[in-house]
Formats: structure tokens, sequence, C-alpha cells
DNA sequence: CGAAAGCTGTACCAAAAATTACAAAACGAC
DNA sequence: GTCGTTTTGTAATTTTTGGTACAGCTTTCG
């Protein structure tokens, strides 16, 4: 390896970087003090060593041997270099600027994530805000049911948005898109409920005629698809569309699932003086059992 | 709970702040304190007491009697203040914009987008590019069985990567959390085996039970979760961290959903000359239908 | 399948840190 | 100038922290 006995706070590398390139060579219970040390850097490490073992999960002197593997000369030395570049770091506020190294390596997840970041961005800027806001209102309404579905993959999100909005409010329920599972269900969906469908490329017929149904009966249906539309757009009273490509053979869902998150943080705010304690009742639930 | 109330760190007033407000109420070795700290704000204060004494010119005690009259119960607790002050204001670049309101104007969506994007980004950044390429590598072994799970919210991210997984490979399935449903499908698994386990804080009981039983009889652990670490990171090979905090009531599991498309991106791209076939045949059958 | 090497945690120890007690010094008031 | 009060430093004390030896366990390699 390198020359260890070189540790200084280079303004260049931070020890960061350095834990990172080397970290498949380290033992696993040194892969748990990275990590823990790299996912809050570097206050993690200016605690105490005991503190630092505790959030790692690993014993005190494994995080000694870490500190020790490092080349430093002891815990109290580890701390000081942190600090010291803790301190360059703020006193060069453009030190936190891209993540310039990067090299060739591996960038697998990063350029993944350039591409994902840039669909977060587009998702926002296509959405009108009073869109949402009317899709949130819709889904604060508490006389109305919600259901929710989607595809083959789809169904994963409205499965997981369904998993918080259950515990927010209820009338809340998940609608498998198989129509041997929903055809009878649809008799009781009527003008007072929403239906919120997720549904991108690959468009699925079955939860097509399922949202066709339900807007038949007069259901207000929310759509969330990608940049050319589901044909559930048709139907549909408030269409969320997101950008879906990346640098992958399948589409990425990332764009709808922020939708989602926002959706749900944003009626669990307006929804506040019920949501909490139905949220208490859950935990004590949880807890109890 | 600890009554720390007296001084907590409100995200307006910095405790330099309220320094330079009392500075003339203090003595004179007060006072040479305080300036040091301020000059070197707040890295001074991480120090050691004796070494503050001697860089302030001042006396042990006195550097005692200064951090009690400022409130606090003793030096480290001054320290942590210290600690998570810096910490703050190093994560919200944004200077002090208290954005807890965010009531009106501001579109929720783009906020909630900007957090997101921080948490993919700092996703990026935590994860070594040899541990992600492991993690791929281990994922292609097609002689290998791949089990996904995951708990209350985090189930249906595992569900969502199984629906992929399937048809890039053979050999992949989900598992439910409840352990009346596991319980017996566990006498399967075994050294070959891979298990892809999703859990965010809550960390759930039986999923933890599930992993653990699993790691027993030797299958190889993945652990998506967050910065925290679930408990199961003690028996996981890999571990894959994500930040999961936004400007809700709930987490944001976007993060571990990157992840989550960038494995399946890249063991379809490894495995592309039996996934292609695959993935058309899949498609022939949708069709045929 | 068995032996060796390496890793990890428990228990303990030593070092250093924070804290307290107390007396000397400084300051002010009269 | 002296007394009383406040402030400050020295030194002893206690608590906490970092560090180490060792034994059990897991993994690896023959």
């Amino acid at each position: 390896m390198c020359n260890e006995s070189t540790i200084q706070a280079s303004a260049q590398s931070t020890l960061a970087d350095r834990i990172r390139h080397e970290i498949d060579t380290f033992t696993t219970s040194e892969k748990r003090a990275a990590h823990v040390l790299l996912s809050h850097y570097p206050f993690a490490g200016l605690e105490t060593v005991a503190e630092f073992a505790t959030r790692a999960g690993i014993s005190a002197p494994s995080v000694l041997r870490f500190v020790t593997r490092l080349g430093f000369n002891g815990f109290p030395e580890f701390q000081k270099h942190l600090r010291e570049e803790l301190e360059a770091r703020l006193l060069s506020p453009l030190a936190k600027a891209g993540p310039s190294g990067n090299s060739q390596g591996a960038p697998a997840l990063a350029s993944f994530a350039d591409a994902v970041i840039g669909n977060l961005n587009a998702t926002v800027e296509n959405i009108a805000p009073a869109e949402f806001e009317a899709v949130v209102a819709l889904l604060s309404d508490q006389r109305r049911q919600i259901h929710f579905t989607g595809g083959r993959f789809t169904g994963a999100l409205a499965r997981y948005a369904e998993s918080h909005f259950r515990i927010v409010r209820s009338q809340v329920d998940y609608i498998d898109g198989q129509p041997s599972l929903w055809r009878d269900r649809m008799i009781e969906i009527g003008r007072k409920d929403v239906l919120v469908v997720f549904d991108i490329r690959r468009y699925q017929e079955d939860v097509i005629a399922l949202s066709e149904t339900a807007a038949r009966q007069g259901a207000t249906v929310v759509l969330l698809t990608d940049p050319w539309l589901s044909p559930i757009a048709r139907v549909a009273r408030h269409v969320l569309p997101a950008p879906i490509v990346a640098p992958s053979n399948w589409d990425s869902s990332i764009g709808l699932m922020l939708i989602a998150e926002a959706l749900v943080g944003a009626v669990t705010r307006r929804l506040w003086d019920t949501a909490k304690p139905r949220m208490e009742a859950v935990e004590r639930l949880r807890n109890g059992e």
C-alpha cells in the first residue's frame, strides 16, 4: 500500500477518501467502524471510543485497532486529525464541492445516481405546484376512501405509499392488479373514492382496465406515470409524471417514489392533528406486542 | 430524559452569539477564555480542558468555571453542544434558515426533492465502489439462490428489487417478514444462499430474527439500511447504508431505492448474455397472453 | 475434516482527563 | 492601609477514557 506514515491532512485527500479506497482490505468490524464514520463524517469519530464502538455495534478494542490500522498513534491523535481536517474544510467553503475524485474504477453507482438526480430535478420542474397541492388536498379528505394500485414493478411503489397512508388516515387500501382479485371489489367503488395508480411504460392491460372501470363508476383517478403518459391519463383527474430513463437496461421509478413520499409527507402535515394520535397508537401497538 | 432544555441548540442562536452578548458580565479570565474560543470557534473548545487553558493563558479550573457559567453541566456536555452545533451548521449549508415552517409559498415538492437529492449524493459518497462491486458479483453468481426481504415499509422495496431480479436470473424469491411465513422456509437456506434485507430504523424484530437465522445457517447477508445501521449489520457480510432523513414526519427510503436500482442495472449488465434471452422470453409471454 | 492463522470481544489496567478543595492573590470599599 | 469579597491558581481527588493481555471463536488452508 501507500506509505501510511504520511497521514497529514492534505487539503486534497481527506481521510474519508482514504477509507473509502482501502475499505475492502478491512476486516468485518473495521468495515463497520468505517461505515459509521463515513456516514456521520467526521462527527462519529469525535465522540469517545466507547460511544463510537456502540454506534458501530463493535467493541472498543476494535475501534482502537481500526484507528491504528489507519496509521494513527492512538485515538486522541486520530481525533486531532479529524478536528484539523474539519477546521480546514470549514475555512474553505468550496471544499465540499463535487465528488471530484470518483476517478475511473467504478462509477457504476455514481453515474447512475447522477442520472437519477437529473430525473428528480426534472420531476420537480414538470409538476405544477398547484397540481401537487390539489392532490394533497384530495388525499387529505378523510371522507373519501383511497385505493392504491400499480403494475408489475410499480405495484411495489403503490404498496409503499399505501403502507404509509394506512397509518396517517383511515379508509386506505391496496388493490392487486390482477383482474380476478379486483373485479368484485369494484362494486364498492364510486364517486367518493380516490384511486391512486402507478403505471409506467409497458403499460399494463389489467391496470388500465381497473382504472377505467373505477373512473367509469365515478372515482377520482390520480395517476403517477412516465412523461409519455400511460393511457390511464385519459381518465385521470390528476397526472403526475416523472422521468424514468437511467443508464440501465431498466427504467428507474425513483421519480415516482419521490412524488409518493412527498405526498405522504404533505398529507401527514396537513392531517397532523388526527395523524399524530394514529401514529402514536400504531407505535404503541407495535411495542406492546 | 435529560433536561438539556436549558441549553439546547436552538437552530437560531449559536453559542457564540450568546457569548458575545454576555461577555461583559464575565470576569477577567473568563473573558480570556471567551476570546480564545471565539477566535477559533468552535475548535478551541473541542480540545482538552488543559489545552484550552494553556491556549487562553489561564488555569484549568478557570476554564471549568467558564463553561459552568455558560450553563453547562460539565466540560463534556459543553463539548457535545459544540459538536452538535457544528454538525448542524455543516449539514445545512443554507446557514441558519429554519425550513421547519415552510408553510405556504415554498413548493412542498421542491424542498422535499432538494433534501432527497442531498441524501442521494451522500449515499454515493458513503458507499465504497469496491463494496458495491462485491455485492454485484455476489448477486451475479447464478449458482446461488437469492432471497429478498424487508420490514413494514421497506418490504415494498424488497419486492421491487425482487420483481426485477426475478426476470434477470433464476433462483430469486421474496420472503415475507412474518415469522409464521418464513419459519419453515428456513430449512432450505444454507451456505449457498444470499439474503438481501432492507431494514431501516424502528428496526423490526421479525426481520432481525429472520436475518440472524439465515446467517446462522451460513447464508451470506447483504443489508441495505440507514446510517445508524440496523442490528442486522452484526451478521451481515455487506452493508450498504443510505441517509433517510427528509423534511417530513416520515423517513425517506429513496437512497435505498437508488442502491437497489443500481444493483439491478449492474447485475443485468454483467449477466447480459443470459439475462437478455430471459427478458425477451418474459416479454413474449406477456404479449402472447 | 483438522490444524493454524487471524479476528473479535471480555476483563482488566494505566493514563489522562475533568472536577473539587482550599489557600493565595487581587480588588474595592471604607 | 485594612478588611471583606471576589477571583484565581495549586494541588489533590475522582471519574472517565484509552489502551492491553488474553482467551474464545471463526475462517482458512492444507
